[in-house]
DNA sequence: CGTCAACAATGTTTCGAAAGTTTTTCTGAG
DNA sequence: CTCAGAAAAACTTTCGAAACATTGTTGACG
C-alpha cells in the first residue's frame, strides 16, 4: 500500500529523457526524430517511444505526421511571437490574482525561492561536461522556474498555472537556442527577480503583474534582436525552421486594463 | 504527393471515438477505462488504446495513475471554479485581441458562423437515436463551438486559440453532465449569441470582452446552482467523482481592469 | 530533354503474447 | 470478530516481429 505517485514506466522514464534533450538543446528544433535512432539511444521498444512522443506532442515540443514520422518543434519569429502574447496574457493575470488570494503559505513559497535563485550561481563555477559556456547552468535554470512558479502558485488555479509553466518551458527552448542572449549579468539578473517580489509580497497586484510583463517583454525583445541576426539555426540540421512570419514583438504590451 | 493531413491512423481513430465517447456522455466522469473494454469496444489492441488514452491525458479529458490504469476525468466544483476563471482570463483577452486586430476575414467567419448558428435548431425535431430530450443537439453544439471559435479566431495567436478551446470542450462536459441546465429558450441564446457579436463586429473590444465575460459568468452560475442540487451525479457509475472543495463562483469577473 | 510510372528502401504503425505490478481474496491466528 | 499474511486473479505495461505507407530512385516513354 505505497501508493506513491512513482513515475515508474517505461514510456515515462523515455518521455523524461527526450524532454530533457530538447531543453538541453541536444536534439535541435526541427529535427526529425527516427524510431530507430531512439529506440537506439534509450534504449527501449518502438511502442515506449511512440507513447513519450504522443505526450509530447499534446504538449506541443512535438509535431506529428500521420506516417511521416515526428519532429522536433520547430522555432519561428510568428510562434515567438504568439508565445510571448500568450504568457502575457496568462501570466500576468495568474500573478495578479496570486498577488490578491495567496495566503501566507504562499509568501513563504516566494521568499524560499527566492532565497535560492539568489544563492545559485547562474553560471557553472567551471565547464562542467554538458555544460555549454556561455548558457546558465542546469540548476540556475530550475531554480529560476522554480521562482517564476511560486509567484502565480498563490492564485489556486491549477489550470492557469500548468499553461503558464507550458509556456514558459517552450519559452525556455527559445533561450536554449537563441545565440548567448548578450549574457545579462548576475546582478541584473537578481535586482530583476526582486522587483517581481517585492510589489508581490507587498500585495500590490497591479505594479507586480506590470513589472512581470516588462520582464517578459524584455526577454522577448532580446530574443528577437539575437534571431533576427542569426535566425535560429540550430548546429546539427534543421531542415525545415521556418522563419517566416510576422518577427515584431506582438506591440510591446497591449495595455491589459483600459481607463 | 497528397501530402494530406488526413488522420489516418488507428490510434487516432480510437482517440476521437474516445472523445466523442466521452463528450457524449456514454463514458461517465471518474469512470475507469479498462483496456479490456475498451479494446472490445473499439476493436483495437492495447497499443493503440494505450496511445489514445495518453493523448487525451495530456489533454486533460483523461487521468491516469502508473500501473493503476486510466480515469475519465472527474468532475469537482473546484475544478469548474478554476475552469471559469481560466476561461476569464484566456478568452476573454483573444476576444478584446480579436476585435483590435481581425481583418475582414475574420468579420466575414464570424458572421457566417452566427448565421449557422441562428439557423441550427437548438433542439432536435425529434428525439433521435442517442439524441437526449433536454439537451441540444450534436449540429447545435458544433455551430455553438465554431461561433465561439469564429470570434477570437482574429487574434492570429495559435495558442491562445488552442488554450480557449480546450476549455470551452471541458465546459461543454461540465455541461452534458448538469441536469438539463433549466433550458434556455432558442430565443434568449441567439440574442445572447448577437450581443456578442454586435459590439465585435463594431470594434469595441472592451464591450465585446465585457459581455464574453457575463455569458461565461452566468453559465457558470447555472452549472453551479445545478451541481449543488445535484453534485454531478452520472448515472452509470462513478466511483470517485469528488465534488470536494469551494463550490463558489470564482469572484463574478474579478475586475479584469483597474483604473 | 522532360515527364511519368513502377520499384525498391526506409521508416512508421499495428498486433498479440509475455513480463511485471497492483489489487483482491482467502486462510489462519489472536 | 478482527487483523495480518500469503497466494491468486486481474490488469497494466513492455517487447519484437509482421504489416503497411511513404519517399526516393531508376528506367522507359512521349
Amino acid at each position: 500500500m505505497v501508493r506513491d505517485e512513482d513515475g515508474s514506466t517505461r514510456a515515462r522514464e523515455v518521455y523524461a529523457r527526450l524532454r530533457a534533450d530538447i531543453f538541453g538543446g541536444r536534439l535541435a528544433p526541427g529535427r526529425r526524430l527516427k524510431f530507430g535512432e531512439l529506440r537506439e539511444r534509450y534504449a527501449a521498444s518502438a511502442g515506449a517511444i511512440r507513447e513519450a512522443l504522443v505526450a509530447l506532442t499534446s504538449e506541443g515540443l512535438v509535431v506529428s505526421r500521420p506516417h511521416q514520422g515526428f519532429h522536433v518543434v520547430p522555432l519561428s519569429h510568428r510562434d515567438l511571437a504568439e508565445l510571448v502574447e500568450a504568457r502575457l496574457v496568462v501570466e500576468t493575470r495568474a500573478l495578479w490574482l496570486s498577488v490578491r488570494d495567496g495566503d501566507t503559505a504562499w509568501e513563504a513559497g516566494v521568499v524560499a525561492a527566492f532565497h535560492v535563485l539568489e544563492r545559485t550561481p547562474l553560471l557553472d563555477a567551471a565547464d562542467r561536461p554538458g555544460g555549454e559556456p556561455g548558457h546558465p547552468s542546469d540548476a540556475w535554470n530550475a531554480a529560476h522556474a522554480a521562482f517564476h512558479h511560486a509567484l502565480i502558485a498563490g492564485c489556486g488555479n491549477r489550470r492557469l498555472v500548468a499553461v503558464a509553466r507550458a509556456h514558459r518551458e517552450e519559452a525556455e527552448l527559445y533561450r536554449q537556442w537563441s545565440v548567448s542572449l548578450g549574457r545579462r549579468s548576475p546582478e541584473t539578473a537578481a535586482s530583476d527577480h526582486r522587483a517581481l517580489m517585492e510589489p508581490a509580497l507587498a500585495r500590490d497586484p497591479d505594479l507586480a503583474a506590470e513589472r512581470l510583463a516588462a520582464h517578459i517583454t524584455l526577454t522577448a525583445r532580446l530574443l528577437i534582436r539575437c534571431a533576427t541576426d542569426a535566425p535560429a539555426a540550430p548546429p546539427e540540421a534543421a531542415p525545415e525552421a521556418a522563419p517566416a512570419g510576422r518577427p515584431r514583438v506582438p506591440a510591446p504590451a497591449p495595455p491589459p486594463r483600459t481607463p
